[in-house]
RNA sequence: GGCCCCGUCGUCUAGCGGUUUAGGACAUCAGGUUCUCAUCCUGAAGAUCGCGGGUUCGAAUCCCGCCGGGGUCACCA
């Protein structure tokens, strides 16, 4: 049994987006899987669409996820460079094998007469084929003009590691360009080469190559080469509508649910999800249990369309299970901007209070800025509420000073503050929701918040009175 | 148009001829958790298994036909 290794090979086109990175956690769950390896390539052919930076940016985004790479254009490996655009004399070798027994030739049509054909086609009704139309004495290849791969067109029957057993007629055998009259090679040929040198078992890669397969089974053969093991993955389809995600469905940059805070393992989670079960009725796998679980036959062949509320949802769940230290360090760069002066036992008082009610990591400063910052009393946010909206202001006052003294008279740790704001309760002869609500929005100014008596603990005895009295003279100055 | 793939609640899915009155999760709605929001718990609603034929005592599951959607037919990957 060869040792298995498997590849990532995305063009420097621009960002990663969840689409393309579910390709790439397939992969590496098959290669982790089998202790084996998992290679980064960077398909660089096409300089005309290439993006600057994309490179590192895709980089980024696996290294942020955990999706490391064993061999790759930054970490040497036996079969580097890892780059296309490094391997041109490595395509030119092969081509050269394949002129020589008779399986390439030169391409000598212009691209007028090239779109000449295909409208023949068109207006016929065919598929276009080129080797309807291969040349009677093709010219010498000097690399001016490109190469074709001369097809030997023959029925197909192949097993994909995800799709199952599939059959082509030898209609879908054509004559593919090889070598770009700029020097450089086609995907077709180029990632042929490559994972037969860089010796890739299992070629895992998504639904739009599948029509290829022949064509590459073809070019297998008259390389004298075994193909890998193939499998196809369905798209990631984009929430409305039925077709593939892409960047116009507005897919997001991988990176910015790092910027957004969402954790890296839930994104994992909910990719490996997307379109993938063990067939138990388990939601959320550790990247550990993914490794040992994931099995290629077990993923859907159909496309899968991209959820952000489940991801949301997953994300919270993630943010939940956090101990809290963890959590301290992830959340760092999400403050609001007044908690920088504050100390990291308070806000980690902070956070444990807002843990639960946490989907991402940007929602911090709008849940907890009541903590940090200086208050101005918002009048709507009684008028506003059913238990307290019809209280005339002098109750409200009244409820308040009472609940002032009282509470001046506690050490605000937990405990004492309930058994206080129960003392309280009888006291006044108040309903919770009338009593805690409107302490609550003394306190917070803030249209929800944590429970009253563990936001009054963190806020601290001078801070709570103050902005309780402040909330008192608000009322009394709408009296007058 | 040729070829190929796909088709179970709004969404992700379980299901591999009988334990299925089609199960779970997200989302939605309702109730409970001393106040709001969230968590948590309980419950509700939600799928004539794309449609039509067969095979079978019995079909979401097997066969045939159709329909719908997607992919591909680039000197892009």
């Amino acid at each position: 049994m060869k040792p298995v290794r498997t590849r990532f090979a995305p063009s420097p086109t621009g960002f990663l987006h969840v689409g393309g990175v579910r390709t790439a956690l397939f992969a590496w769950l098959v290669a982790k899987q089998a202790s084996g390896k998992f290679i980064l390539r960077i398909e660089d052919t096409d300089k005309n669409r290439e993006v600057a930076e994309s490179e590192q940016h895709i980089m980024q985004s696996l290294k942020w996820l955990g999706i490391e790479w064993d061999e790759g254009p930054d970490k040497e490996g036996s079969y580097g460079p890892y780059k296309q655009s490094e391997r041109l004399a490595t395509y030119k070798q092969w081509a050269i094998k394949l002129i020589d027994s008779g399986r390439a030739y030169a391409d000598p049509y212009t691209a007028e007469q090239m779109d000449a054909f295909r409208q023949e086609a068109r207006d016929n009704k065919q598929p276009f084929l080129f080797r309807n139309h291969r040349p009677e004495n093709p010219p010498i290849w000097d690399g001016s003009m490109p190469l074709r791969f001369k097809s030997d067109p023959k029925t197909y029957s192949w097993h994909d590691a995800v799709m199952g057993d599939l059959h082509t007629g030898p209609e879908v055998v054509d004559d593919f360009i090889i070598m770009k009259s700029d020097g450089y090679p086609t995907y077709n040929f180029a990632h042929i080469v490559d994972d037969y040198e860089m010796k890739i078992t299992h070629v895992i890669r998504s639904q739009e190559f599948i029509a290829s397969v022949p064509k590459f089974l073809n070019l297998y053969e008259a390389l004298e080469i075994e193909h890998p093991i193939l499998a196809t993955v369905p798209f990631v389809m984009a929430p409305d509508g039925r077709k593939k995600l892409g960047k116009r469905d507005g897919a997001k940059d991988i990176l910015d649910y790092k910027r957004e805070g969402y954790l890296p393992e839930a994104l994992i989670n909910f990719m490996a999800l997307l379109g993938w079960n063990d067939g138990t009725e388990q939601e959320i796998f550790t990247v550990e249990e993914l490794i040992e679980k994931f099995d290629l036959a077990r993923v859907q062949k159909s496309g899968a369309k991209f959820d952000d509320q489940r991801l949301l949802w997953m994300n919270g769940t993630y943010i939940r299970n956090l101990n809290i230290d963890r959590l301290i360090d992830e959340v760092k760069d999400f403050w609001p901007a007044s908690a920088e002066v504050y100390d990291i036992e308070y806000k980690r008082e902070v956070l444990r209070l807002v843990q639960d009610r946490l989907k991402f990591f940007a929602e911090l400063p709008s849940l907890t800025t009541f903590f940090f910052e200086d208050l101005t009393v918002d009048t709507s946010l009684i008028s506003n509420n059913k238990n307290l909206k019809d209280l005339p202001n002098d109750k409200l006052a009244e409820l308040l000073t009472i609940s002032q003294d009282k509470l001046s008279n506690t050490t605000f740790k937990a405990d004492d503050l309930s058994q206080c704001l129960n003392d309280l309760l009888t006291a006044t002869d108040s309903k919770p929701a009338v009593l805690f609500s409107v302490l609550r929005i003394a306190t917070t100014q803030a249209p929800f918040s944590p429970g009253l008596a563990e936001t009054l603990a963190v806020l601290g005895k001078e801070r709570s009175l103050g902005r309780i009295k402040q909330q008192i003279e608000t009322l009394h100055g709408a009296l007058d």
